[in-house]
DNA sequence: CTGTTAGCGCATTCAC
DNA sequence: GTGAATGCGCTAACAG
């Protein structure tokens, strides 16, 4: 592997000489700029970045911790985060966990072993010895999706989110409405968003029934099975009445759900209505197109990389952004 | 920052030794160990890696080249690597080209820069450039998803299960089908996979309508428009005829097409059969559910991690790996 | 404008 | 079992 050293050699100059014009920085002679570079051009001589960052200590690396690669939320806060990165230069270390819990810990211990400049983290629970570690790594880091006190954070406005489009139904006319949910701890998806749908009813003064409250994981069969405890709930109780219209907290619970209702030879919108969160590419070609909530996710990477940046440059910058979401309405609503 | 040699001082031994500790390598005593480890522990010390690259050569981190972030097929093929290759010790430094062919290259020199041990190339192109570019860096690479001679790869059996696929059409006893292709420089999705349709179809005698075989870029809308082609210039010749059955080189683009077919009120497959590739998650919910090929993308990405650990290793390893493929067979045929 | 010197944090000889 | 010395490839004072 040829080094500074010997392209320094080769160009009779000094080390230094070769750092110099490599990095545009100090004053070089065009000539010797010229010797310098033909002697890289020939050697096809590319400098080392890490000895580099042993002397700078920047990496130049951001560390992107994330539940799973394999959804659009995701991937589009992932792209949006590389596109605004690599712009400054700076390279994605992946740390995938898979929904492993225990990983998120590992990994924020792995980012700091390779000493990455920042870590953007997409994250699914807010639990107190993940907060602790984050401080104790004390890297700079910004959080997507949740927010936590003393850690920067990019969030979207769940609650009103979840609140506007319940207001939409009620306006529609709907009173008896279901809701698919997630588990609270995770605050921004399971709990806000749940929120929201019960503020929302309650400021409306209709009622909530119980069992049509289902909770689900974040799978589409997931959703077509509490879609199905709605409904067979709803007639072995006295009201024997059914609701509506059904509110699914992700998009994959709703196509779940409407793949029960299709299979029961229920019409949406017509005997139910429904709709998702998340805007994924798939829901504007559903039958019929699925109404759902566009929280522009790879912004949302953009934000939270133009966030880490300033922050990793020490400048001026908010501690936490609330991002804005638009109603996507379509037919099934 | 703290350093081995802090570390070293606080427990009185020297670098070395704390280095033994860190490593399991060479004897140390119990006694001594317990000592560093305690002042380890207090101090919260972590190595750092790239220093540590400095010295061994090796950064235990893999470029992993992709178009898009954005498609299942790629987070299949990045999940499956990351499984293998964290198993192993590795971290993977993501290099998205955003479907710009100009960065591909670009990325090659990067990961040369950040002297990755490996690397991993999503191709969708094989140009001549690009093989020689690979070359000239000299870092074991392997390809998922094309093959060029030389080169490791582990790629698909586009042509047969196409060919496969085809003849499943043909047993059905459609006669009549229509293509929706993608630019042939794509070779595996888009000459292999029109090949093997057309050998296929002219190995059962039967005579393939130049009008029907449509070109498309990969998404959703694009495969609709195709669609639309189809049918409309059936509708101008002299022929007067329809496809009875249309093959999509893409889920998306089968996709794209029901969704133009519904809208002019022709159901599947009573009308027009239709089948795709990829086994994306959403084609099984669709209605009807659609045939389609499945790849296993991310047993592709963990046998392509696997190979490249194999000659980052140095251990006999094949050149090239193809992959077998499964048809998926619904309703929507 | 250019070179000398020093050292980043670590692993690896080679002695003892 | 342990330590001293050395250098990986690079940049950053500091002279000149």
């Amino acid at each position: 592997m040829v080094t500074i050293k010997n392209i320094a050699e080769m160009a009779k100059v000094s080390r230094t000489t070769v750092s110099r014009v490599l990095n545009n920085s100090g004053y070089v002679s065009e000539d010797v700029r010229k010797r310098v570079e033909k002697v890289i051009e020939e050697t096809g001589y590319i400098p080392s970045h890490y000895a580099k960052s042993l002397r700078t200590k920047k990496t130049k690396i951001v560390g992107v911790i994330l539940p799973t690669i394999q959804t659009e939320t995701s991937n589009r806060i992932v792209t949006g985060i590389g596109k605004e990165l690599s712009q400054q230069g700076y390279e994605i270390l992946l740390a995938n966990t898979n929904l492993n819990k225990e990983k998120e810990m590992e990994y924020l211990e792995l980012l700091k072993e390779r000493r990455v400049d920042g870590i953007i983290l997409i994250a699914t629970n807010t639990e107190p010895v993940l907060v602790e570690k984050i401080k104790e790594i004390n890297i700079p880091l910004v959080m997507i999706g949740q927010a936590v006190d003393g850690i920067m954070s990019v969030t979207f406005d769940d609650y009103h989110a979840a609140r506007e489009l319940t207001l939409t139904f009620i306006k529609k006319g709907h009173q008896d409405i279901a809701f698919i949910g997630v588990d609270e701890t995770d605050r921004a998806v399971g709990y806000l968003r749940k929120k929201g749908f019960l503020d929302e009813m309650v400021a409306n003064q209709l009622k909530v029934n119980e069992e049509w409250m289902q909770k689900a994981i974040f799978d589409i069969d997931s959703g077509h099975d509490a879609m199905e405890k709605v409904l067979t709930s709803a007639s072995t109780t006295y009201k024997k009445s059914i609701p509506t219209a059904v509110i699914a907290v992700t998009d994959r619970l709703a196509i779940g759900a409407i793949n029960y209702l299709k299979k029961q030879g229920i019409r949406i919108p017509k005997d139910m209505a429904i709709a998702g969160f998340g805007a994924s590419e798939i829901t504007r070609y559903l039958d019929p197109p699925l109404t759902t909530v566009d929280y522009q996710n790879e912004k949302a990477g953009e934000v939270a990389a133009r966030q880490l940046y300033n922050r990793m440059h020490a400048q001026k910058c908010t501690e936490k952004v609330v991002l804005d979401y638009r109603l996507v309405l379509r037919k099934s609503l």
